[in-house]
DNA sequence: AGCACGCCGACT
DNA sequence: GTCGGCGTGCTC
């Protein structure tokens, strides 16, 4: 028997099976969808087995060397999936493999060096042959890093036979293993046994003591570790386990990472909106249909409901949903309300678990142990078998794009698997991409529309604040006169308020008052960051650092000044203007710490803050009956960012902030400030008017040939040399526009916004097209031809459907 | 991705 | 003459 293997190297020129021939012994065991370890030139890699067959074209076939799962990691579906997303996205297949399964399942490559002639080595280069000796197990890493100078003398060494490196491919997928104690016997027995004991037995009387007590024993068993925490003797239950009275198993440990307890939650009743939108997808369900829904629903219109009793009906059928979040939404309340109602049913996959929480998470959805799992983007990859539903929720949302290889977008990866399955997905959202609308227009996907919350609180009444105006007044502060004056009312009244902040485009930057100088990254071309916690100025892009300089760099005044609006310095106003005010801030520097952001939530829920200072991260999700103030301090920061979505991302972003003011019984009131207040995004955001906004936008979009209207690939290549990177893009349009057809239109090349970043200058060609199937082969092509050679340096990468052009 | 082969320049 | 730089090509 042969195996075709994909060699775990994310790298073009092994981007083909290699066959290998299957040991005697393991004909049985090997399956496709396994992972093996293989001799692979000179070294030993892990491998993925896609296919078996009985013949080769290949002559001299090396063997498998050892099989790494006991069951497939990869379903068929998900090796047919990983063929999909490789052709797609047009990555390799291990990386598409690779983004499908926890990181915990990479191998650890290690070279173990061991002393074959100790003798010889001791003569030839006594110095080398002592420090080997003084290390345990000498790894080839450890010993470059400490000394790099015997490198190359241990190079020699092994050429001439004395040294020899083991190729370690290590696992590090380990699955938890406790040791459970029960008892072995019956009560009586141990009442007995107990009674017979000499007295010197002490410890163990206690031990047999506390397993008597327990009311239901037969079914009775704790961690091993526990019993030795509550002071019990590990020697005494040594003992009575060899007495045969106690008995001990390994047991699998998950380790949960939500250990509390959860109360549970029972169906809602539903609105008549409600039960409206529900109804179809339940029929989609039981028909096993695949359709695409897009619910379409004012923030507080009560989606997580319709979520959930879909999830419900899947349940009964005894299949699977997968419950897409986005990562900064995916808060410990979102996630109890599905444990709520699901408990132990529900797994959760997020960036805050440690990987091997991930790796168990992982386990118990390929297991069967949970029906549900609730997750960020990568969750779409979920190992279930018998998928009845797939939800994206905040189905607009960018973060559902990943931006490295393989830059795949959730929603195109749950349409995939939901065809496979038959089964629907549910897109929600308040404000929906123009993708999915358009789609809906056009009845590629069905529409499901809430426009009233659930409990009838009308949407939060929104002004809008001329900030121009402000400063003609001389206002400079970040606070209108009116936003100032309405938190000042809600603190008297002991209401709440949030504060939004969005720092992207307002990054503080540094510049010299009197010649204008601002300093920017060596390596990149971009202005370097002030962090006032260490008083540097730091590259975003390279991680470049450098002093704060105390005078200008060009014309050596002391002018120096920060620039932009950070929610440092939001805070420290507020706390010159309103120093009673008790104000938390949510930033990534205040949330870094695991659990933080919980923490900093539950204070202000407790109301012990009367404002809430954040980011992004607090635009979702929250609901606090005490908030009946929203500000949004400058709403249009989003809104000249070089990107034909910064419209798109201005609406979206009010109305999602907007949406956390009179959730419950006192009526909210949302400011938004701005530079800009007569934009469109901002006006039918403050009317939470969808549709207007969706009329102007796409009436823009057509005219500007963007999407929804036509598709975009993004083809950018980087090289150390400005003149080499001209050239390849130069020759990369050319080949486009000689292989596409009259329909599609070829841009470029152009040098991006940021023209250079880590040292290497960037370049760009898009395409724009509508129906284009030469695409996937030429950028094939144009991927094999520039990279194939290894052509000195140049990297060229490919986006489609890119959601940054940056 | 590694790793070796191979072909050039600067040293004992 | 040898050591060592990194361009090129292969791995079942």
């Amino acid at each position: 028997m042969i195996a075709e293997v994909y060699i775990d190297i994310p790298a073009n020129p092994v981007n083909k099976p290699f066959d290998y021939r299957i040991p005697e012994g393991l004909e049985e065991v090997v399956e496709p969808g396994m992972r093996v370890t293989v001799p692979f030139g000179r070294t030993r890699r892990l491998g993925f087995v896609t296919k078996l067959k009985n013949e080769s074209s290949f002559k001299q076939l090396k063997t498998i060397d050892s099989v790494e799962d006991h069951h497939p990691v990869l379903t068929q579906e998900l090796l047919e999936l990983g063929d999909w997303l490789a052709r797609t996205t047009l990555c390799t297949r291990v990386a598409a493999f690779q983004a499908m399964l926890p990181a915990a399942m990479k191998a650890d490559y290690k070279k173990l060096i061991e002393v074959e002639q100790p003798d010889q080595l001791q003569a030839s280069d006594p110095e080398l042959a002592s420090f080997l000796s003084k290390v345990k197990n000498p790894m080839w890493s450890e010993v470059v890093k400490h000394h790099p100078k015997l490198s190359n003398r241990m190079k020699r060494a092994i050429s001439q036979g004395l040294l020899s490196i083991h190729q370690l491919v290590q696992n590090q997928a380990r699955a938890k293993k406790v040791i459970h104690v029960s008892a072995a016997v019956s009560r009586e027995q141990l009442e007995n046994a107990c009674a017979q004991m000499t007295a010197r037995a002490i410890r163990q009387k206690e031990v047999l003591q506390f397993f008597v007590q327990q009311s239901d024993l037969s079914s009775f068993q704790l961690p091993l570790a526990d019993l030795v925490n509550q002071g019990f003797s590990r020697d005494a239950v040594n003992k009575l386990e060899e007495k045969g009275l106690l008995h001990d198993e390994q047991v699998d440990h998950y380790r949960d990472p939500f250990l509390k307890k959860v109360e549970k939650t029972y169906p809602l009743d539903l609105t008549s909106e409600q039960s409206e939108a529900l109804t179809p997808i339940l029929e989609s369900i039981e028909h096993e249909e695949h359709r695409v829904f897009l619910c379409h629903g004012v923030t507080g219109s009560g989606k997580t409901e319709i979520y959930l009793q879909s999830i419900q009906h899947v349940i009964a059928q005894s299949k699977q949903a997968i419950v897409l979040v986005p990562e900064i939404s995916l808060t410990p309340q979102m996630v109890l309300r599905f444990k709520g109602r699901f408990g132990e049913q529900v797994a959760v996959m997020h960036s805050g678990l440690s990987r091997g929480e991930k790796y168990d998470e992982w386990r118990k959805i390929r297991e069967g142990k949970v029906q549900v799992v609730v997750g960020a983007r990568s969750a779409i990859f979920a190992p279930f078998k018998h998928l009845g539903l797939i939800i994206i929720d905040e189905e607009h949302e960018s973060s559902y794009k990943q931006e490295d290889i393989p830059r795949y977008h959730a929603r195109d990866v749950a349409i995939h698997r939901a065809k496979t399955h038959q089964c629907p997905v549910v897109l929600g959202s308040a404000t929906p991409s123009l993708e999915s609308f358009a789609r809906a227009g056009k009845h590629v996907y069905t529409l499901l529309s809430l426009k009233k919350r659930v409990n009838q609180r009308p949407l939060p009444s929104v002004e809008i604040v001329d900030l121009r105006e402000e400063m003609r007044e001389g206002n400079h502060s970040v606070f209108s006169k009116i936003l100032l004056e309405k938190i000042r009312d809600r603190l008297e009244k002991k209401e709440q308020t949030v504060l939004f902040l969005n720092r992207r485009g307002y990054s503080t930057f540094v510049m010299c008052r009197s010649c204008g100088t601002v300093v920017t990254c060596p390596h990149c071309d971009i202005s370097l960051t002030y962090h006032r916690a260490q008083h540097l100025l730091k590259c975003h892009y390279c991680g470049y650092e450098q002093k704060m300089p105390d005078t200008c760099p060009t014309c050596a005044s002391d002018a120096m000044r920060f620039f932009g609006t950070g929610t440092q310095k939001v805070e420290a106003e507020l706390n010159r203007l309103l120093p009673e005010a008790r104000v938390i801030r949510m930033d990534v520097d205040t949330t870094r710490k695991k659990g933080s952001h919980e923490h900093l939530l539950r204070q202000f829920g407790e109301e012990q803050a009367d404002i809430l200072l954040g980011t992004q991260m607090i635009a979702k999700g929250l609901d606090f009956p005490k908030v009946t103030l929203v500000g949004v301090l400058a709403a249009d920061s989003l809104l000249h960012l070089p990107d034909f979505r910064a419209s798109e991302k201005t609406f979206q972003l009010i109305t999602q902030v907007s949406g956390r003011a009179g959730r419950h019984a006192l009526p909210g009131e949302v400011v938004i400030q701005s530079y800009t207040p007569d934009h469109y995004a901002v006006i039918d955001a403050a009317h939470h008017d969808y549709e207007a906004f969706y009329q102007q936008e796409m009436e823009l979009r057509h005219r500007a040939g963007y999407p929804p209207f036509y598709y975009l690939a993004l083809i950018s290549m980087t090289h150390p040399e400005p003149a080499k990177v001209a050239e390849a893009a130069e020759r990369v349009a050319s080949i486009l526009n000689n292989n596409l057809s009259q329909s599609s239109q070829v841009y470029g090349p152009v040098v991006p916004a940021i023209s250079k970043i880590n040292d290497r200058y960037r370049y760009q060609c898009m395409v724009k097209y509508k129906r284009e199937p030469a695409l996937l082969p030429v950028l094939h092509k144009i991927l094999q031809h520039f990279q194939e050679s290894g052509k000195n340096n140049l990297q060229i990468s490919i986006d489609l459907n890119p959601v940054v052009l940056m």
